[in-house]
RNA sequence: GGAGGAAUGGCAGAGUGGUUUAACGCGGCGGUCUUGAAAACCGUUGACUGUAACAGGUCCGGGGGUUCGAAUCCCUCUUCCUCCGCCA
C-alpha cells in the first residue's frame, strides 16, 4: 500500500510514475480525494481528542468528589461527560469513515514505478535492458517441443495429472521426477553460497499475511483458498517467507536479511487459458526456489542489480541462452517499483519464456506490513524488501529439454550432473 | 475433538475498578570512576497519532460491552500451556 506520506510530499513524482503505469483517470481522481478525506480525519481527530481530554480530567474530577463525600457535585459531572459523550460519538463515527475512505481509496492504487522505469502500457514497451548477445540454438529437423519430449522418454504426464487434479497440474516421473529435484536442490544450494539463509515456511497462509505482501485485495481470485479454514495456498514464496517480518522493528546493523526458499507455487490462472498454455508454460502448480531481501532504503537498488547477477549466474550454469527486460509501467505487477524478468529461449517453440521476475517494492509492502528498523535518531522508518524467482521450474524445465535435445536424448548441463546422478536422458 | 489454565513494555514479572502518568529486576543507552575494560554508583529507556515546537490523544493478545472512570468486570475470537482422546 502506497505510503500516504508520500502521496502528501512528493506529489510531482507521483503523478509523473503513475504517468508512466498509465493510470486511469478515475484512479488519479482519488489522490485528491484522499488529500481532502486525510485533512478531514485530522481535523476530527483533534475535536475527538480534545472531547478525550476533557472526559479523561472529569472522570478523575468526580472520583475525587466522591472520595471527599461530595456525590451531588459529582453527580452534575456525570451529566456533563454524558453531554459531551454524545457529541463525540457522531465525530468519532465521522473520524471512522474518513480513515476507511482513505484505506479504500489508497489501496486502489499501485506502488509509483522508480525513476529508471520505462513509459509504456504493455509488454511491447519493455526494455530490453540486456539482450542475448550469442547465437540461438538452431535445433536440427525433427526437434521437438518439450511436451513431446516428456512423451518420448517418460518424463512426465499431462493425462495423469489431468486425471488425478484437473487441467494444469503435471505428474512428473522417471528422470522427469529426478530433475525437478535435481533443479531445487542445484537453485537451493547456490543462494546458500550466495548467502541466503533457507527457509522452509508453511504453503498456507492466513489473510493478514496475503494482504502484507499484497495479494490481498488485489489478487484474491488467482489465490486457491481453503474456505474451511480461512487459509490461501500462496502463489509464491514471497508470501510466508517475507511475512516472517511482519510487525517487527528492525536495528540498523540487523541489515542485510537475505533470506531463500523452495516451495510449490498454487496459481489459479483464471482466465488465461488461451495459444500460449500448452505443456509447462503456464500450470497451476510449479515449484520455485525464491530470493527475499529486505534491506536499507539507500541500499536497495544496489541489492536489486545483486539480485540479478545471481539469477544471471544460474542461467548461465544451465547453459540456457537469456534475456533481461525491464519492465515498463504498464507492465508491471501492482506492488514494484521496478520489476526486471528474466525469459529464455525456448528453442523448439522458438519463443521467449519467462522464468524469473526480480522486483524492488521499495516501502509498498513494508508499509502494510509494518516493517521498520530504527535510523540514528531513532525514528522508525519503513524498510525495503525485494523478492526474485531464483528459479522457477517448469519453464525453466521445458527450455532445458528442449534446448538441449539431440536426435536420440537430451544432454543435462555439466553443473547439474551432480545432482541429477545422470548425464543424458534417453 | 473433550476438560482445565494462561496471554502485561526487548526479556522476566507485579498489578483484580480511581496518584498505572504500568512497580521491582534484567538487558539497552548515557555518565562517574579507570591507561583501557569489568565491577560499583548515578541517570535514562516502548509503539502509533499529532504539533513549527510544546500540548493533547490511543495502545496491557484481537474485537465488542458495562462504568463518570477498565490492565483489572462481562461477552467473543485467536494463540500458548497442562491433561485426556486420535494420529504421520
Amino acid at each position: 500500500m502506497l505510503e500516504l506520506r508520500i502521496i502528501r510530499n512528493e506529489m510531482e513524482r507521483v503523478l509523473e510514475g503513475y504517468r508512466k503505469r498509465n493510470l486511469p483517470e478515475e484512479l488519479l481522481a482519488l489522490i485528491p480525494e484522499i488529500i481532502s478525506l486525510d485533512d478531514h480525519r485530522k481535523a476530527s481527530q483533534l475535536l475527538v481528542d480534545r472531547n478525550l481530554e476533557k472526559l479523561n480530567l472529569l472522570s478523575k474530577e468526580i472520583g475525587d468528589l466522591f472520595k471527599n463525600g461530595n456525590a451531588a457535585e459529582a453527580e452534575s459531572r456525570k451529566l456533563e461527560v454524558a453531554t459531551i459523550k454524545e457529541a463525540n460519538a457522531q465525530l468519532e463515527a465521522d473520524l471512522a469513515s474518513a480513515k476507511l475512505g482513505i484505506e479504500e481509496r489508497l489501496l486502489l492504487l499501485p506502488n509509483v514505478p522508480y525513476s529508471l522505469v520505462p513509459m509504456g502500457s504493455s509488454a511491447e514497451d519493455n526494455l530490453v535492458f540486456k539482450p542475448w548477445t550469442g547465437n540461438l540454438p538452431k535445433l536440427a529437423a525433427g526437434s521437438l517441443p518439450h511436451w513431446e519430449l516428456a512423451k518420448k522418454y517418460d518424463l512426465f504426464d499431462m493425462e495423469l495429472g489431468v486425471k488425478i487434479s484437473g487441467s494444469g497440474f503435471i505428474l512428473y516421473r522417471n528422470k522427469g521426477a529426478k530433475l525437478q529435484r535435481a533443479l531445487i536442490n542445484f537453485f537451493l544450494d547456490e543462494a546458500t553460497k550466495a548467502g541466503y539463509e533457507e527457509i522452509q515456511a508453511p504453503l498456507l497462509v492466513n489473510a493478514d499475511s496475503a494482504r502484507g505482501t499484497g495479494q490481498l485485495p488485489d489478487k484474491e481470485g488467482q489465490m486457491y483458498f481453503a474456505e474451511k479454514d480461512n487459509l490461501y495456498l500462496i502463489p509464491t514464496a514471497e508470501v510466508p517467507v517475507t511475512n516472517i517480518y511482519r510487525d517487527v522493528i528492525l536495528k540498523k546493523d540487523d541489515f542485510s536479511i537475505k533470506m531463500c526458499g523452495y516451495t510449490p507455487c498454487f496459481r489459479r490462472e483464471a482466465g488465461s487459458y488461451g495459444a500460449h498454455v500448452k505443456g509447462l508454460n503456464r500450470v497451476h502448480q510449479f515449484d520455485k526456489v525464491e530470493i527475499v531481501r529486505i534491506e536499507h532504503p539507500e541500499r536497495s537498488y544496489g541489492v536489486l542489480d545483486e539480485m540479478l547477477t545471481h539469477v544471471e549466474s544460474l542461467l548461465g550454469k544451465l547453459e540456457l541462452p537469456y534475456r533481461i527486460l525491464r519492465l515498463c509501467g504498464g507492465d508491471m505487477g501492482f506492488a514494484s517499483a521496478m520489476t526486471y524478468d528474466f525469459e529464455v529461449y525456448s528453442a523448439a517453440q522458438e519463443r521467449w519464456l519467462e522464468v524469473s521476475s526480480v522486483s524492488n517494492f521499495e516501502t509498498f509492502q513494508t508499509n502494510r506490513m509494518k516493517l521498520r528498523f530504527k535510523n540514528d535518531k531513532g525514528d522508525s522508518i519503513l524498510a525495503h524488501t525485494l523478492n526474485g524467482s531464483a528459479l522457477a521450474l517448469a519453464r525453466i524445465v521445458a527450455a532445458l529439454l528442449e534446448n538441449h535435445q539431440d536426435a536420440d536424448g537430451i544432454n543435462i548441463p555439466v553443473a547439474l550432473r551432480p545432482y541429477t546422478g545422470f548425464d543424458r536422458i534417453h
